[in-house]
DNA sequence: GTTGAAATCATAAAGAC
DNA sequence: GTCTTTATGATTTCAAC
């Protein structure tokens, strides 16, 4: 991991659809050059995946929520962790230190739907309770942090 | 937006980087069909760009903290929002109902950087105070939500 | 929507530094 | 080992239909 990677990084983190040759001329690099750099990037997993990031009002989830679940004193995480995993309406989950055991965000189309998530989180073993917080707006989300990956790193 | 377009769309959130050509045999469509529909998924702010996911830890970002932000009694919230959005640590940033104002998502290299980091977000105008909640492992994140943009839906 | 054609790109093999 | 060049097939992209 050189400069170069993290260059290569950085703008496939702005744009995952950059084609090779893009990114060569980004960083002074033939295709080939990065086509090989990407490829070793992902097979040592520090290139996890590309994805298209969708407007989530545009596919009907509208509502947001951030869900602290607070565990029983017999709770098994993983399980707890496994059960969150099979709900789809869990976009994002996150084990804790502190009184809560996970904080999870949800997306759904409408508030009486954030109303059944809720059921469904508190009917899994272990979770005690849930605090929820509504999202009114997202600023941002998932903005690529060049602390780590910029050229001068 | 029809069946075909959450089909391609719900491709794309899976890899971002799926060619034209993929898409369009996974779909029942050619390459420039789909090219088309893509782009006017684009240009209609439904897909709002492509995003490679780089394991944190991997570019020296191993500490993650979900912290919330309470306002002061005179704090313009549109101000806050811009200088948390100046700061790179802060990954995600969400206007929120309840007692706090915003919760945000920060990744920084250490907990030493994290303290740095809270030092900064309380030195915001209208920042009276934040309750920083540590994660301890990430069980998934960003998942994609296929309830709003599956084939049946 | 499709097909067809030109430009561009991905990808692997080759050799140069 | 990493890079460039080279070469071929696939893909993108824009016509025209």
């Amino acid at each position: 991991m050189d400069a170069l990677d993290r260059q290569i990084i950085a703008a496939l983190r702005e744009n995952g659809r950059a084609t090779y040759a893009d990114l060569g001329r980004k960083v002074g690099l033939s295709a080939s050059a990065v086509h090989e750099r990407v490829g070793k990037l992902e097979a040592t997993g520090v290139i996890t995946g590309y994805h298209a990031v969708v407007d989530p009002s545009s596919v009907g989830l509208g509502v947001t929520a951030l869900i602290s679940i607070h565990p029983t004193d017999t709770a098994d995480d993983d399980e707890v962790a496994v059960a969150l995993g099979e709900l789809v309406e869990v976009e994002s989950c996150y084990r804790v230190a502190g009184d809560e055991s996970f904080i999870v965000k949800v997306r759904v189309a409408t508030v009486d739907e954030l109303e059944r998530t809720l059921g469904r989180l508190r009917r899994i073993q272990g979770v005690a309770r849930t605090r929820t917080t509504v999202v009114l707006s997202t600023r941002f989300e998932g903005r690529p942090n060049t602390a780590g990956v910029g050229p001068d790193a």
